[in-house]
DNA sequence: TTGAAAGCGCTACCAC
DNA sequence: GTGGTAGCGCTTTCAA
């Protein structure tokens, strides 16, 4: 080592200095730092991994066009992750694949290659290849959504509590006396928006109030689904979307339509952003905490390649992301008869 | 190794048969490869980059908000860059950085570190600290957009032809009859749009007609220009955006302030999506071809780790990506008096 | 407290 | 065509 050289100890002095091991004296790993410095010295990521195992961790976006409103934040969200990841040495990647499948194959793939010490998985689906590859390997992963089935208690689930919110969501609609609610679901396989909509709909249940989820994948079917549902006879008087956009395309065809929102229609974004704050009525939304959601994500990541390394303790289960109480804006009011 | 046992081979020849390497007898490569697939069996890839270095690329993205329309889109452009890669054994890793410096910070690290053996820079600033960072590095680099400043020769560009697209739709507003048209730019320091506002201010130059670039960074600053934009007493009778989101909000605008679009008001979003076609009116857009733009980052990229391995062979430089023509929608139309 | 040396899993060179 | 083996750059025993 270069280093070991210029400051006159052996390569094994350095290793201690740098990974602060003790059993160095002081001055010598002040000087052994500070040459490591000068020299603007890393230590091989290949070569430390060959003995300790990676020390990175990906995530690998599915781009299917099914993943909704939160594919967009999928960056936000591994942003976030890493202010956690940045204090220690674990690192998350981010690769992107074009269906579940793939993703599944790949995952299985840079298992097997030792490339990455563990996985997270965002945007669950109801049957998930991802799960099925996951599940017969070793690996650490953490879950973002809570699945359907049990999975291997070293895993972590990163939970958005967004079940409570949309609960809410039903409790103020019927609070202002709507009395047919729909939902705009995104894909369907997709179970965050189904565990939405089930929040919803208990909610609701047994107040008499009609309720209907319908499903509207990607922006063209969602269009379409809007368009039938607000020319219907017995059209609701509120909708609740579950992204952002698809409650932008909701408020356009409503105005086509010649329905006033909010007074012959509420609209709720079941997904807040900027750009729900800047239409016209601006969007009443269920708050989407991504920041806090990827922290989350960062810390329960550091829980899992921990447990994995000290196989004794295993990773406590992380509490639910607080969504927050819904941003109420222009888009909703109480029915006019 | 296991592979070489059960095959009962030794490991040179593993590894030779595994590489396609020539000097091993064909239906011995076949028992290897077969024992290894048996085996579920891949060559570890730290032990394989600590001899031959690293064989994965990164793109840092950068979320610091003024990244404009494009940055939702750095995924699909990653999908298509994947595509590419996927038949070599490179692959392309995203990380998020929260600011451009801390992008060029981790990619001095990483290199450092030896843990990619290239970079691709996107988004770039007018001054870039990415830029200088990397300058000093003899890193391969593929850049998404041409740098003002010469950059070494063996790094790449993949350039959008969107100065064309541009001039384009200063033509085409000019052949509407319009003599007051405004852009709408993105963050003030992005090249992609200053690029943008030059193209379209030059096919402007010389006809009269009266052009204007206003900056609108963030949805928040974007409504603000828009609105003080259209209420002033000259207002364009053009309006040209960055992006999509930007020219929604200014289809919102226009209708609270009871100004017609088409009529009384033309809206060109500077960058096609989905949501373009679904408003009311629909709006007029240039295109924005991802795909074809990520498959060409594949390509430069293999270029230019291929000509860092084998020092001979300059990169040749990738022809611009084709945008493609205006996709005339029901936001445009000639000005009425 | 420090140094020497083994070894992580692979590739590539040199014998055979 | 195939096997032995050095060595990539680190971490971590084990001795000194």
């Amino acid at each position: 080592m270069d280093v070991a050289r210029a400051a006159g100890v052996s390569t094994a002095v350095v290793s201690y200095a740098l990974n602060g091991r003790r059993g160095v004296a002081e001055v010598t790993r002040e000087r052994v730092l500070r040459v490591a410095d000068e020299l603007g010295w890393r230590p091989a990521t290949a070569a430390r991994s060959l003995r300790a195992g990676p020390g990175a961790a990906a995530l690998v976006a599915v781009h299917d066009g099914a993943a909704g409103a939160r594919a967009g934040s999928t960056l936000d969200l591994v942003t976030a992750a890493s202010e956690i990841l940045d204090d220690g040495d674990v690192t998350l990647a981010v690769h992107a694949a074009s269906s579940v499948e793939h993703a599944a194959h790949l995952m299985r793939r840079w298992w097997a290659e030792r490339r990455y010490a563990g996985f997270v998985v965002t945007g669950l689906r109801t049957e998930d290849a991802r799960l099925a590859a996951l599940r017969h390997l070793p690996a650490p992963v953490v879950l973002i959504d809570e699945p359907l089935v049990p999975t291997p208690a070293a895993w972590r689930s990163v939970v958005l509590d967004d079940a409570t919110a949309f609960a809410q969501v039903g409790e103020f609609l019927a609070d202002l006396g709507h009395r047919r609610v729909a939902m705009l679901t995104g894909a369907e396989g997709l179970l965050a928006t189904r565990r939405r909509a089930t929040a919803i709909r208990s909610a609701l249940a047994g107040s008499g109030i009609e309720f209907d989820a319908v499903s509207g994948d990607g922006v063209d079917r969602a269009a379409a689904a809007v368009g039938s549902l607000l020319s219907s006879g017995s059209r609701p008087t509120a909708v609740v979307t579950d992204d952002d956009v698809t409650a932008g395309i909701v408020l356009d065809v409503a105005r086509r339509l010649d329905i006033a929102v909010p007074w012959q229609l509420s609209v709720v974004a079941g997904t807040d952003s900027p750009a729900c704050r800047l239409t016209t009525p601006s969007l009443t939304a269920v708050p989407y905490p991504v920041h806090a959601l990827g922290n989350a994500v960062g810390h329960a990541l550091l829980g899992v390649l921990r447990a994995d390394d000290a196989k004794g303790e295993k990773a406590p289960q992380t509490k639910p992301v607080d969504v927050g109480g819904l941003l109420i804006r222009g888009s909703t009011a109480p029915p006019t008869p």
